[in-house]
DNA sequence: AGCACA
């Protein structure tokens, strides 16, 4: 025993190999795309910078989005922690990438632009002569280039198209205050505010200095409050997941 | 289910 059997459970199944970007699906398709683009940076900008994130509506790639990374050892740790994570009430599914993400192959200067691919319509009469000969990937990019590159989120828009679909376990008295508990200890309310502050009706977060691991958000009202648990229940900020409920009142 | 770079 060794002990270094990580490795194992990561990607290979499928046999993928690791990869800076990881391929998503299985996401709500119900979603808008910006704000499942937001979403998405702000629940995988934990595992490390995030260079850009891309999702596409056509009816192929509904469902599914590409996180790239800009190391491999962030999209691995995402792709372990954040496996089938309630996400818009649906788990996601990840794998790592099958093939390098056009940004990296630009920054790294193996970037040979497609000539044909948006044109699927084009009749299949020929699929040879591969036009090998334009010297293209001499492409002068600078390296650390990243013109995808996910800037401030905008977070004036409202991301949530989903109606209510609670997922409470009995009882419960709706709040427009969530009851944030299993946060680790050193979390401080801008780090809390990072992500509750993205969705509609967001106030404050309230910490209290004598009871560390727990915290009070307020939105606007109950919707809204319920919306935001929603995608960020047991969310690891840290190692744990948090449990979010309803504040009692 | 589905691996792209608008």
């Amino acid at each position: 025993m060794s002990g270094e059997a990580a490795a194992g459970g990561g990607g290979e199944a499928n046999g993928v190999q690791p990869n800076v970007t990881i391929y998503i699906n299985n996401l709500n398709e119900k979603i808008k795309l910006e704000a499942l683009k937001k979403s998405l940076n702000a629940v995988f900008s934990q595992f490390g910078k995030i260079i850009e994130v891309l999702a596409f509506k056509t009816l192929k790639h509904k469902g599914q989005a590409w996180v790239v990374f800009e190391d491999v050892a962030s999209a691995t740790e995402a792709l372990k922690r954040m496996q089938d994570f309630p996400f818009y009430d649906k788990p996601m599914k990840i794998q790592y990438a099958k093939t390098k993400s056009d940004v990296i192959a630009k920054a790294d200067g193996t970037f040979v632009p497609r000539e044909k691919r948006k044109r699927n319509d084009e009749k299949p009469e020929k699929k040879q002569k591969r036009e090998q000969h334009h010297d293209v990937n001499q492409a002068g990019v600078g390296m650390h280039a990243y013109p995808g590159a996910y800037g401030a989120p905008p977070l004036s828009q409202l991301p949530f198209g989903a109606g209510p679909k609670v997922m409470m376990p009995e009882i419960i008295v709706p709040n427009n205050i969530l009851f944030v508990q299993e946060l680790p200890h050193d979390a401080t309310a801008l780090m809390l505010q990072m992500f509750f502050c993205q969705y509609p009706g967001f106030k404050e977060v309230r910490m209290i200095e004598a009871k560390p691991g727990i915290a009070f958000v307020e939105y606007g009202d109950e919707g809204q409050a319920t919306a935001a648990m929603n995608l960020l229940q047991g969310f690891k900020i840290k190692e744990n997941p948090m449990r979010i409920t309803y504040a009692k009142k």
